[in-house]
DNA sequence: CGTAGCCTTGACCGCCCTCAAATTATGTGG
DNA sequence: CCACATAATTTGAGGGCGGTCAAGGCTACG
């Protein structure tokens, strides 16, 4: 899994030798697995460390006063949780497990340690969050302009793409541990309105999301009532289906050529 | 101004004389004056370079399909404009001036050359980067959670407080030189329904808003009726009007004791 | 086999959008 | 300094998307 999370950080700046047996040895701490709902990192604490997610789902969220849940971003095997918040004195968000995970520590004192030595994995480092940052941006576009319906088609093509890129995918379905509550939580929605939406999006057979398990009928289809453009999250990998101009870019939305998704699965 | 971004970098990080210095040469190149809705990086393209913004407001936006406009982040004088978009090769969104502005280039060698020989500094503005990551998640729940009204009053008291920190309040008031379509496409609302909201808002006596001037009548009633809990912007300042256990502060919802806000001006 | 969480469906309602038009600032050239 | 054009603000009427409340069915797991 640390090659993964190499592999990644290498797209965002050129690693050497000596910067990646420092990253391998910062993680080769044992393997912890913890239970669903279980907090990494609490809202207003100090944060302990950073963990690499091995296994199973994580997201950041904020509780807002009156009890409601924003999930910000869901954290996929691969990704480094809460390294920004790690970079700060306080945190202003939660991480949570989503389902069981297994996840591997990641020092405070050792990542404060690899940013003083190693400039250039310190930039990879500081990438990775703005491509975070800019994931985030997406999702206020998502909660703010789109209809329930593209905004839930948007983020399963987000995360069917991560998941693609981090090897997670078969063919054109993939495991998604979240409850339609969490796809909720993350879409600014109601349960009982995505029930409704994923209703409507299996009638207009674009996917079908049953038992945790996420089937893509028609990434095209998807990705134009969606308005995605996977340029925000720059992957770099081969998209899940091949190639297809992305649709709905109209003024404005980039997307580069290499990094657009296809019409349908089969 | 070059002092006040110093100030208030050495909030995430302390900085060397060698490093002030080379933060300061990198910006002492000359002052620009650019007009109303220009561009400084413009969506999809490579990143040309980074403004320090002296004088005027500035925006973070993204343009959708249909033509409706986002606006993710104010930029206000003192703000480094692009950092983020200058780090990554691509940007996936555009940076414009609001009214005219000045500013003055930070080249993006410049940028490279100061995160390769400074780990401090480098430390500090990628932490900066961070508190914008952070404001961006708290714009997410204000359009995906707040009412019209208290998400209106969120923007109210954010801009107050960084205009305060910033120095460029003057008791109770500020300029703040935004039209209601500029508020309107900050909050996801039509220019229609802000101009219904600040009219409930002067009717309540919160603000008054009129002729780019914003007036703060009752901070801890704006603040109660947001929801504002001032962390995550990392200010650290004294409160514009003093301090106040903040409203509203649920389950979750953290702030730190010292930088809480008051209830009434005057 | 029982229980708790999760999913599904229906009826009703409210916040904010849409469309349309009038009124008031802002700015520019004469 | 005024005439005019353009931008910005204000107000009204009506409608739709998604929320709320409520109840019933399904699934997983001990």
């Amino acid at each position: 899994m640390i090659d993964t999370v190499i592999r990644r950080l290498e797209r965002f700046a050129p690693l050497s030798a000596d910067e990646k047996l420092a990253l391998r040895n910062a993680t080769s701490g044992p393997v912890q697995r913890l239970p669903a709902h279980h907090d990494l990192v609490r809202q207003g604490e100090p944060p302990g460390a950073a963990h690499l997610l091995l296994l199973g789902f994580a997201c950041r969220y904020c509780v807002l006063p009156d009890g409601r849940r924003q999930i910000m971003a869901y954290l996929i095997p691969g990704d480094i949780c809460a390294l920004g918040a790690c970079m700060l004195e306080r945190t202003d968000h939660s991480i949570g497990t989503i389902g069981p995970v297994e996840i591997t520590q990641l020092a405070r004192e050792r990542l404060v340690e690899l940013t003083e030595h190693f400039p250039q994995l310190t930039r990879a480092l500081w990438r990775s969050t703005l491509v975070e940052e800019a994931t985030t941006r997406e999702w206020m576009l998502n909660v703010g302009h789109r209809t329930a319906l593209a905004r839930t088609a948007h983020l399963f093509c987000e995360l069917f793409s991560r998941l693609h890129a981090a090897g997670l995918t078969s063919g054109n379905a993939c495991e998604l541990p979240v409850t339609q509550s969490d796809l909720a939580d993350a879409l600014a929605l109601t349960t009982v309105h995505v029930n409704r939406t994923l209703m409507e999006m299996r009638r207009r057979n674009l996917i079908t999301f049953r038992h945790r398990h996420l089937t893509v009928h028609d990434f095209g289809g998807l990705q134009s009532t969606a308005g995605f453009a996977p340029g925000y999250l720059h992957l770099n990998d081969p998209s899940p289906f091949g190639a297809e101009p992305p649709a709905h870019e109209g003024a404005g939305r980039a997307a580069s050529a290499t990094d657009s998704l296809p019409a349908r699965a089969h």
